[in-house]
RNA sequence: GGAAGUUUAGCUCAGCUGGGAGAGCAUCUGCCUUACAAGCAGAGGGUCAUAGGUUCGAGCCCUAUAACUUCCACCA
């Protein structure tokens, strides 16, 4: 063993021999309950953020908890393909090499993506280990894996069977960048200063006009009309005439909408149905002709005149200066805007018009919405069930098409003779219909979320009713952030309902996002993210644990910084000492069982703490209470075992009597032992490495049992009392600036309980400083510092450095503390309504209180002739 | 526009179904005590955002207000 805490010396060797024994697999067992999870897949090619760290921490807290507590726990491990993500980057690749989509073919396109994962796959894999998390490696799934692939064209071909599978024309948002439409949560809205451009549009009658606002002037060859509000009185007149498209100068109508909002602009829309989801919905009301004017790559088309060719954003300034000229340019104003933009790659999307897949929503939301409502899907904590509902409510059809070539290609089949269509899982080369052999795959694949809602059971083996199928499914709890509830969370449950009959999960885990110290989002361009690669070379993987988990409360963010991973890092070697200390000093010893000592008092009162905490932290981890469990085993870990037992146990190694320094290595082991065991879920390497060197231990603790509330070692004691008095004599000690290494005589006159002090004299000396300490039975004549405590009163001879002053003030507060809580005491229990309603231990606790402050502040004031 | 969350020590945050406010870091003081100076001991520091209400009792429950954050919808 180091003689400092190295975790960069045994991480990687630890985590290499758990690899090797096969610690993480799981199999079905019969014999035992099973707890199983799915790793949210990140993206193949993507690199562990700390994000992920935080997610697979509390993922492996859960997983290393309920395998120590006997359960068969299986967490299986996964990767997702991100089509756009991935498509994006090997279009650049080809690009380097001069080469792009159109000069390709898909099957060759194909074996590139494949490259690419193959190249880029292991490394978010490797990381992950890095961070110790224990999943059964074996079972490493990918959503692009054959098995997966046939679950995701079953669930497609039999959704469509079932007619929840339609195409239909829609806007849709298109990203021009990664040439594909994009879900409309994948569209996220972005301010941008813009221009609003007021436009008269002349009657065709000749009477007169009407001024428009566009943010947009590029599509108004794509107008078919111009909207006005029906209460609007300004137009009213105006309704059922046509104007003239400027410009172009085709006569468009006057048509009034409730769309249309009077306050905005000039209160008159111009409708582009082409390229507007709007204004398509009122295209659809009014039966207005759609004009496509924007092209797929962002170019204007023919319909733009002398237009045609330009970029739509660059076309606007000359327009600008088309209208300007034409005299129907009002003004142009300044205005703030918000802009649909690619979630994957920020650029602009366009609002397209185009045939696409989409899922009917409505009856599968259903059940989903119930699971919640009757309580049989919980989320934690609980307020993130009103965003699934919310969501689930207005849902809308899924898009599930998208035009890339990487992924899941869509599984339907065209007759190009006879136009017969079909879903098949398997490939079709011959017509059902006419026997022609002239068929052709739809070109589309699909959204990436299709695969990813079928994660739990695809990965299980669904079609198939395998064993592991069987057995794990359905799954315990799904943890995740709360960016992809409505992406991934909601998609999984109605999938798994509709599919396999059972909700994929019971529980949803929400951690929340992971940010800068200054509590702003990680990216690129701000350049503050934390790699948690970083964090592991520099403290360990266990620091950047506990760091991310310490403390925390689900659903809420983190602001992390690296002070963090070095606070953790800090009290990791606390505990690695206290091992060394442990380790040491129960090299040789004997085990035995506790029952066969006679224990002391801090010895009860250690153990007391300990199965208390015991009790706290399963029950903590249960109710995902993760960030409490750590902090009471920090706070066990310094503020009982080292500060105290530790300390005062060093009296019982050291000294003469072997039978009570055989008790005392005993608990030691016996305390530390457990406290390991309860801290290897969060920190699973040094607990590992402490454990092997521990007297009488086990195989692995990973694999050892997680300790079990002992009510008969529970039991109350009070040498509590004794650290009171200990802590007073320090305090009173820095008081008169007497130094740590200058010991005193301690002088106590018991109040209650002689047989206590007499038995922790000896540690009184030790932690107080003392070089003597003397049980007296009356106040003595020297002069004395005084120490009043409710066990005993504490005389420190000082001769004249006493100050009579600060003394006397010192029992006058003392006196008029006790007379405050007297009165208080008082106060509440004379009040009836507190003595009749509130709980009967606190009335009595309270009556026991004010006795005994009573009787103190009775011997005080003797004491003092007051 | 709709919804949710946050507001507690100088900073970062805990605080379970209401029963006398906590930790870490930072600050100050004293100690190299044989597990740990990445340490030990002690100290200072809080109208629990504001205003009402319920209750014997409120950091916690209710109402309103303010500031910040997030999600959903989206106005051309």
């Amino acid at each position: 063993m180091d003689k400092t805490y190295e975790p960069q010396n045994f991480e990687k060797r630890i985590y290499q021999n758990w690899l090797d024994k096969k610690y993480f697999a799981s199999k079905p067992n019969k014999n035992k309950k099973k707890f199983s999870i799915v790793m949210p897949p990140p993206n193949v090619t993507g690199k562990a953020h700390v994000g992920h760290a935080l997610n697979n921490t509390i993922q492996d807290i859960l997983i290393r908890y309920k395998r120590m507590k006997g359960f068969e726990a299986c967490w299986i491990p996964g990767t997702d393909h991100a089509a756009i993500a991935t498509e994006a980057k090997v279009v650049d690749m080809l690009k380097k090499e001069g080469l792009s989509k159109d000069n390709i073919s898909r099957e060759e396109f194909l074996k590139r993506g494949w490259e690419w994962y193959k190249k880029y796959g292991n490394i978010i894999c490797d990381q992950l280990k890095e961070i110790g998390i224990s999943c059964d490696w074996d079972r490493l799934a990918f959503t692009m894996d054959e098995n997966l692939n046939r679950a995701v064209k079953q669930v497609f071909v039999d959704y469509y069977n079932q007619g929840y599978i339609y195409k239909g024309k829609r806007v849709v948002n298109y990203c021009l960048n990664c040439r594909s439409s994009i879900s409309d949560i994948e569209n996220v809205y972005k301010e941008q200063m813009t221009k609003l451009w007021h436009i008269k549009y002349p009657l065709e009658d000749g009477s007169g006009y009407i001024i428009v606002a566009t943010t947009r002037p590029e599509t108004m060859f794509g107008d078919t009309a111009v909207a006005v509000n029906p209460k609007d009185k300004r137009y009213q007149k105006l309704v059922g005439k046509n104007v003239i498209l400027p410009i172009v100068n085709r006569p468009i109508p006057i048509i009034a909408d409730e769309y249309c909002e009077m306050e905005f602009g000039t209160g008159a829309v111009k409708i582009t149905p082409a390229h507007d989801v709007n204004d398509y919905e009122i295209g659809l009301r009014h039966k207005l002709p759609i004009i496509t004017v924007i092209d797929d790559t962002g170019k204007l088309n023919s319909y733009a005149g002398k237009f045609e060719g330009m970029d739509r954003i660059k076309a606007r300034d000359e327009i600008e200066k088309e209208l300007d000229r034409l005299g129907v340019l009002v003004k142009v104003e300044k205005y703030k805007n918000k802009v649909g933009c690619c979630e994957r790659c920020g650029e602009m999307t366009e609002p397209k018009i185009s045939e696409q897949w989409f899922v009917k929503m409505k009856d599968l939301a259903l059940p989903a919405i119930e699971a919640v409502k009757n309580g049989s899907l919980r989320f934690v904590p609980k307020r993130y069930e009103k965003q699934y509902l919310n969501w689930l409510n207005n849902i809308q059809d899924w898009c599930i098409s998208r035009q890339l070539w990487l992924g899941h290609r869509i599984p339907i089949y065209t007759c190009k003779k006879c136009g017969h269509v079909e879903a098949s899982v398997e490939d079709v080369k011959i017509c059902k219909n006419c026997g022609s052999n002239l068929i052709e795959q739809d070109n589309d694949v699909l959204d990436t979320w299709f695969s990813s809602a079928l994660w739990p059971f695809s990965t299980l083996g669904y079609p198939e009713k395998t064993k592991d199928f069987l057995y794990y499914y359905p799954t315990d709890v799904l943890v995740t952030a709360y960016d992809i509830i409505t992406f991934w969370v909601v998609r999984m449950v109605f999938s798994g309902l509709h599919f396999t009959g059972k909700l994929p999960f019971k529980d949803v885990v929400i951690n929340g996002m992971v940010r800068d110290a200054q509590g702003r989002k990680m990216s690129k361009n701000l350049g503050n993210g934390i790699d948690p690669m970083d964090v592991i070379k520099e403290y360990g993987a266990d620091s950047l644990r506990l760091s991310l988990v310490n403390g925390m409360s689900l659903g809420m963010d983190i602001s992390y910084s690296l002070d963090k991973a070095k606070d953790s890092k800090v009290f990791i070697n606390k505990l690695y000492n206290a091992g060394k200390f442990v380790i040491a000093n129960t090299e040789n010893m004997k085990i035995r069982p506790l029952s066969e000592f006679k224990l002391d008092s801090k010895d009860k009162w250690i153990l007391n703490k300990l199965e208390n905490l015991i009790k706290s932290t399963s029950k903590n981890i249960e109710r995902y209470s993760i960030g409490v469990a750590s902090s009471n085993l920090i706070d066990f870990t310094v503020f009982d075992f080292c500060d105290w037992y530790i300390e005062a146990s060093k009296l019982d190694l050291y000294g003469e009597n072997q039978e009570v320094k055989e008790k005392t290595q005993n608990i030691l082991l016996f305390v530390f032992t457990a406290l390991l065991k309860m801290f290897h879920p969060f920190i699973p390497f040094v607990t590992e490495e402490l454990y092997q060197n521990l007297k009488g231990h086990e195989e692995t603790i990973m694999r050892s049992s997680f300790p079990e509330f002992d009510k008969k070692l529970a039991k109350q004691n009070s040498f509590g009392q004794i650290i009171e008095v200990v802590k007073a004599i320090r305090t009173t000690r820095a008081e008169y600036q007497i130094p740590d290494n200058k010991k005193v005589t301690i002088n106590i006159l018991p109040n209650e309980k002689v047989s206590l002090i007499r038995e922790n004299k000896a540690i009184i000396a030790k932690l107080a400083g003392g070089s003597d300490v003397k049980i007296i039975k009356k106040e003595p004549e020297e002069k004395s510092a005084k120490i009043l405590t409710k066990l005993c009163s504490v005389f420190l001879p000082m001769g004249d450095l006493v100050d009579v002053e600060q003394e006397r003030e010192k029992i006058e507060k003392n006196i008029a503390s006790l007379k405050f809580e007297i009165e208080r005491s008082e106060k509440m229990l004379s009040n009836p309504n507190f003595v009749s309603k509130a709980p009967q231990k606190l009335v009595e606790n309270e009556k026991e209180k004010l006795a005994k402050n009573r009787e103190f502040l009775e011997k005080l004031l003797k004491e003092n002739n007051i």
